[in-house]
DNA sequence: TTGTGGTGT
């Protein structure tokens, strides 16, 4: 298999060197930093289908600032248009800095960045890193000589923030344009406006995979290039079944397939981890029932594939089969995209997915089964295209194909949280956020809401302009939110265990939690899991698994035996790592210093109680939980962080409702309970804060990652809640003069007085009217 | 009764 294969052939001339490592496929590599190498020169392929139109390219570049090309799969796009565009003296002619032509080529993947990059440093011969690098988070493989920059749409993003008309580059290639990323949307709008101001010395190539390029030809109002794709044709069937059968009408179909057709491994997309180990289980007992019945059956690998499995599992699915043997794969849509399965001939697509929304007017996070678009139904399809002629069967009819699908999936910026994109746009000195020219500009109530937290946080001032602070949570690669707990963190000095906190947070699914089916496991991992918990709550739980993981040298195998994924807590240490540098950058305090002086601290600790641990490991830790590390009110450093958490999100708390057993969420008449995996489940806290808010309806919702938090640190704070005035936010209002007055420049430790002062003359104001108005009546 | 599609700085 091979990492988002574009060019599939072409990579296979290069494979028994380029996987040198024995059996490590590309996918794996994220996990290995790669290391820099001498690579001798392969040949591109000469009869990719993109070749013939290299002069078109080139000459339609020259005459356009930007364009749109359009190429199915295997074109050989990605790879050979900066090439083309290096290469050729009349387009190097055009520019006028003299520094050579520099091209930036993004991807909404990092192993998609690394693999084009590498395959196109071997076509040069070039080490990598020189004339052709990469940049991803936590791996820049580029220099000052680098010409083709291979990097992900994020990063390119991040990039725009220091230096908004990328005078760094002449040329920018945002590739799959199609899959509608957030970072590639939002770069539509940047890479627009900085054509623009660079007048005519940056050029831009837009390349998508569909043919609904209407969309894009009209918001950049530029030429589009179609380029033949070179794939094998896929059959379609339809056979519908209703939604409740999907699971076991796929394995039915599936194993209808395996008995009947010839060589070519089977991918069934289904939606969730469940589905996939439910269909695993009814696929392996029907081909039981099938031999025992005397059915003569030929070999059959079966396994699921999502992305919460444990890599090693993953790996699995990878590895090469006997002769004979049939692979088959049941799917989330992780393989449409990110993995590719080599030898696939026949796709089974049940016509659903699992979908994110960010519902903005509740801070509403759901995850929701919904119908495939047109596009990924085709997508879907296409897998099954790429090494011979194939077979797609579909689980709906085709009149639900054309009539019932949408024609493509919700762009991700449509749906999701948008208060970082805001306030990035804010640090570009974009103000009118609201009004702003996206290609497909997401609703009102979202951007308004997004520049409403960003307020409440700080953020921004009360007429919307971005305020110190504000510049300083935007340098930090995190959800504003959690930058502003890491800010107020360097305040409180806690800054170490917030740093984890936070990289635990923003590293998902350090739960490994087995699938149901198997209820031995289940409970096993549940037992486990159950002994992190911190009295405190989710927050400080992360905190001390984090800790604990570290204490024992970061291993793999104890992440193994406490059910945990160690791929996340890998990606919370690195994160973790990028956050102290950048938040010493960032924050007046000396971050490194604090983190040090903590570390020689804690290391101290962790020789004592490895000493214990000795005699008797169980023991201590035993200990540890019922000591007063852990005792009711925590350590004052827990207290600190607690209290650092409430910057970010005092407005994601909730009061202790009584009769109902649960808590009302504050400025919301909106009754919620935890998550049963919740460490505050079942608590009686007065006080609770929550990162995340989950469910479906209002009615139906729960909070996620819960803590115990005291009320003293949330009361200077809550009453921002009820001053927003969302007009002078957006700006459609100028401040009054007694409002000008009150925001006077004031010096910190002013702040919470008079924010203290505020909730006074509130009671006052409250008092006073509740006085007035039985009179009234 | 109760569960977590996939990306990315």
């Amino acid at each position: 298999m091979v990492a988002d294969g574009k060019g599939k052939r072409a990579k296979s001339r290069s494979r028994s060197r380029s996987w040198s490592q024995g059996k490590c496929p590309d996918w794996a590599t994220s996990e290995k930093k790669e290391a820099t190498r001498g690579a001798p020169r392969v040949q591109a392929p000469e009869d990719l289908p993109v070749s013939a139109y290299k002069e078109n390219i080139i000459n339609l570049l020259l005459e356009n600032r930007i364009i749109v090309a359009v190429g199915e799969t295997g074109s050989g796009k990605t790879t050979q248009i900066p090439q083309y565009l290096l290469d050729s003296e009349k387009f190097q002619a055009l520019f006028e800095n003299k520094r050579g032509l520099r091209i930036a080529i993004t991807q909404p993947r990092r192993v998609a960045a690394v693999a084009m990059a590498r395959r196109v440093s071997d076509e040069r011969g070039t080490r990598l890193g020189d004339i052709v690098g990469y940049c991803i988070r936590f791996e820049d493989q580029s220099s000052a000589t680098t010409r083709l920059r291979y990097m992900t749409d994020g990063c390119l993003l991040r990039e725009c923030l220091g230096d908004p008309d990328l005078a760094n580059y002449d040329v920018v290639i945002l590739d799959e344009a199609h899959e509608r990323s957030m970072h590639t949307d939002v770069l539509f709008a940047l890479m627009k406006r900085a054509v623009q101001n660079r007048s005519g010395q940056l050029r831009m190539l837009v390349t998508s995979a569909t043919l609904d390029t209407g969309a894009f030809s009209q918001y950049f109002d530029c030429p589009v290039l179609e380029v033949p794709g070179r794939s094998f044709a896929v059959d379609l069937h339809y056979h519908p079944v209703s939604k409740t059968q999907r699971v076991e009408a796929a394995v039915n179909v599936a194993l209808n397939l395996h008995v009947r057709e010839g060589p070519g491994h089977i991918l069934v997309f289904l939606t969730g981890m469940e589905e996939c180990e439910q269909a695993v289980n009814f696929a392996n007992a029907k081909l039981q029932s099938m031999l025992d019945s005397g059915k003569e059956v030929s070999d059959c690998l079966i396994v699921p594939l999502y992305g919460m499995m444990q890599s090693d599992d993953q790996r699995n699915v990878f590895e090469e089969v006997p002769e004979g043997c049939r692979k088959l794969v049941f799917s989330t849509n992780i393989a449409e995209t990110s993995l590719t399965v080599a030898g696939v001939g026949f796709v089974v697509d049940c016509g659903y997915c699992k979908q994110k929304f960010f519902n903005p007017k509740t801070g509403m996070e759901s995850l929701q089964v919904t119908e495939v678009s047109q596009v990924q139904a085709k997508q879907r399809a296409g897998r099954a295209g790429r090494t011979q002629h194939g077979k797609c069967f579909r689980l709906y009819s085709e009149e639900t194909f054309h009539r019932s699908l949408p024609k493509v999936t919700v762009p991700e910026i449509l749906r999701s949280n948008l208060a970082s994109v805001s306030l990035q746009m804010k640090a570009m000195g974009i103000d009118d956020v609201v009004n702003f020219d996206f290609m497909e500009p997401p609703d009102r109530v979202r951007l308004v809401k997004s520049l409403r937290l960003l307020y409440l946080i700080g953020a921004l001032d009360a007429d919307g302009s971005l305020t110190d602070l504000g510049r300083r949570i935007s340098q930090l690669p995190l959800e504003p939110q959690y930058g502003r707990v890491l800010l107020a963190a360097a305040d409180l000095q806690c800054v170490s265990e917030a740093l984890t906190l936070v990289s635990m947070l923003s590293s998902e699914g350090i739960w490994y939690r087995p699938s149901r089916q198997n209820a031995e496991q289940w409970e096993e991992a549940q037992a486990m899991q159950e002994r992190f918990v911190h009295p405190l709550g989710d927050h400080l739980t992360l905190v001390r698994i984090y800790t604990m993981w570290e204490d024992d040298g970061c291993s793999p195998s104890w992440c193994k035996e406490n059910f945990l994924h160690f791929r996340a807590l890998r990606q919370a240490r690195d994160i973790r790592g990028q956050l102290c540098e950048q938040l010493e950058k960032v924050s007046e305090a000396s971050i490194r210093q604090a983190v040090q002086g903590k570390r020689d601290r804690e290391r101290d600790r962790g020789r004592s109680r490895d000493r214990s641990r000795d005699r008797d490991r169980h023991r201590q830790r035993d200990h540890d939980r019922g000591s007063n590390r852990t005792s009711k009110s925590g350590t004052d450093a827990e207290q600190a962080l607690l209290q650092s958490l409430c910057a970010g999100f005092y407005m994601q708390t909730a009061r202790a409702c009584g009769a109902a057993g649960g808590w009302l969420i504050v400025g919301e008449n909106v009754l919620v309970k935890c998550e049963s995996s919740s460490a505050m489940d079942g608590s009686p806290a007065e006080w609770v804060l929550y990162t995340d808010l989950v469910g479906s309806t209002v009615a139906n919702c729960m909070m996620r990652t819960v803590s115990a938090v005291d009320h003293t640190w949330l009361s200077p704070l809550l009453p921002k809640l009820t001053e927003v005035d969302m007009k002078r936010i957006v700006g459609l209002s100028k401040p009054t003069q007694a409002q000008a007055q009150a925001e006077a420049p004031k010096d910190a430790a002013q702040t919470v007085q008079e924010r203290e002062d505020k909730v006074g003359s509130a009671r006052e104001r409250y008092l006073a009217r509740k006085n007035k108005l039985p009179a009234k009546r």
